[in-house]
DNA sequence: TTGTACGCGTTATCAA
DNA sequence: TTGATAACGCGTACAA
């Protein structure tokens, strides 16, 4: 790897003159120089040193991407697809903005904080976070942060997040449900914090919009542990039976249910309905293809970037709430029972 | 951030020291001071920064993961279950070796190698490199290399490869189709290079074995463009229609293939008999549930990392093209016609 | 228009 | 046992 300096000795000019020419700041360098350097430079592929170029600057160009995961469900997070095309969304629009993106899937706060120093890195966006996960962070990280499907706690007042209309969302499916004549309907999900006891809550308001009772027994968990998955899934369809449909909170969860019942011999939709969210491959790749909740999670990987981004360049956000629209697909798997 | 000097001149002792003790060189300091300064190291937390330690040694401990695409199938990669246990499977396995990883995706080897130059990363996985892009990267690049699913071409001889049984996988799948009955089977891939070239070779192999006469209608070709993928899936199947069963050379092609076929009415397997090639997800998702070739994609990812760490500290490895076990998996897609 | 000199945080060499 | 000091490559204020 050829250095400024050595191009600079090359060259007869000094390491500044060099640098200069690389920066654009061209008012001040004679016009054959420039000609001279940049041919040079090109010639001989010059390639910046970016620890160098860091370690001068104080800052990195790098962006973190931290997805909390509960250490058992490591394989899960990065096989939804969902989680994906977000990541895709990410790690594109930061490129195009010059950035570098650096990927940390913990469940170590600590490791994700020290990591974070180390690498100097100018800015963080911020997955799925519970609890005082995110107050943890915000009071050792003094630089810009971007939250996404982040419901803090009350503790943490001023933050930006960028998320999804979950409330809505489930609101409107499980209306579309209740639409379509069912009224013993099941509420799926691993737990019953953050985005999903949002959606949680809007499957509480169609229900009592419907003016229909309802019990703990609708309430279904997934256990998503490895080893636990199957035993809990067989479980669940079980269950399921008693009920004239299921409201997933994600299509993989909604794919693995009607994978359980059909394999206990349950059709679909003609015996259960089944209403997912997200809206990725899984769902539509099967058969019956699934009715589900859709958002951009692409788009919405891109907006984040792009508001962390406007804030290493001192931009305010114009909301620091995003709920990014979601809409209803109607496909094959929910019944009209009226 | 504290920096080593500002803890020398907080404790009064030379930064020598100071580094010395982070490093475990004690032989040479005083019991005392050992104590005084681990305790203030903990303190403050101090956390090392990266720039200047990497310009200080010129090493960066980060290791690089290229995955080419063709620019119109970005989205499939990331979308492919295998290659995100892949990636798992490389990142668990070089972040546990203390290293970190960077994913570049990217179409254009120029860019890739200028990026891999700046960063000073200290070693590379290259995946699913085709003609002489391993050639032009090895050209400029110097350091430790690993290659993944990589079949180069005649110009490069020294390299190291950590690969699959394609042939042998894919003849195994064939005359499980033919032991089944089946003498009209088809080839499905994307196209007629390295990974699925091998699996062509095994697929050939099987039919001139059992003398069935191969001809060029049998291969099936998907464009898996954006915007052309559902135009040619229709029409792959309609051309399916005339065999009786169909080898595809990735789980992810052979669950659109079943879709596109189910939705013009066609029975999977009564009619059409289906194969696929990885064993992951989709797969395993579908109903029917998908025969496939199984590979453990991230114990696959976990050793070509760690070969590469290996490499990195001088080791070579016993062996420079590593061949992975694949095996049969039976479910319900392969019907048995005799 | 060009060049000198210093700082960024760390490690390594060598002298005290 | 400890401490100055140079070196890593780059950017920049300031001097020439």
């Amino acid at each position: 790897m050829i250095t400024i300096k050595e191009i600079a000795k090359q060259l007869d000019v000094s390491t500044t003159t060099v640098s200069n020419v690389i920066h654009g700041k061209t008012k001040e360098v004679s016009p054959e120089t420039i000609q001279k350097v940049q041919k040079f430079l090109e010639e001989v592929e010059y390639v910046p040193n970016i620890n160098a170029r860091n370690l001068a600057q104080n800052e990195s160009k790098i962006i973190g991407l931290v997805l909390k995961s509960r250490q058992e469900r490591y394989m899960e997070l990065l096989q939804d697809p969902f989680v994906n095309e977000m990541i895709s969304g990410i790690e594109k629009t930061i490129r195009q903005a010059g950035y570098f993106m650096m990927l940390y899937m913990s469940d170590d706060i600590a490791e994700i904080i020290s990591h974070v120093s180390t690498w100097n890195v100018d800015g963080l966006i911020l997955f799925c976070m519970l609890n005082d996960d995110g107050q943890r962070i915000t009071e050792k990280y003094h630089k810009p942060i971007v939250f996404m499907d982040t419901y803090p706690g009350d503790t943490l007042k001023d933050y930006i997040n960028v998320g999804l209309e979950d409330e809505k969302g489930a609101y409107e499916a499980v209306r579309y449900l209740i639409e379509c004549g069912h009224r013993k309907i099941a509420f799926l999900s691993d737990n019953v914090e953050g985005v999903d006891k949002a959606r949680f809550t809007g499957y509480r308001r169609a229900l009592k919009e419907a003016g229909i009772e309802y019990s703990d027994r609708n309430f279904l968990i997934l256990r998503t542990e490895v080893g636990e998955i199957d035993r809990s899934l067989t479980r669940i369809a079980e269950k399921a039976k008693s009920f004239s449909a299921v409201f997933c909170c994600s299509d993989l969860f909604a794919v693995l249910l009607m994978d359980a019942l059909e394999d206990q011999g349950v059709k679909i939709p003609d015996e259960i309905s089944i209403m997912g969210f997200d809206d990725n491959l899984y769902g539509r790749l099967h058969r019956p293809a699934l009715t589900t909740i859709h958002q951009d999670a692409m788009q919405r990987g891109s907006l984040a970037a792009e508001i962390l981004i406007g804030l290493l360049k001192g931009k305010k956000p114009e909301q620091p709430r995003v709920s990014m629209k979601v809409h209803l697909v109607v496909r094959d798997t929910v019944k009209k029972v009226i």
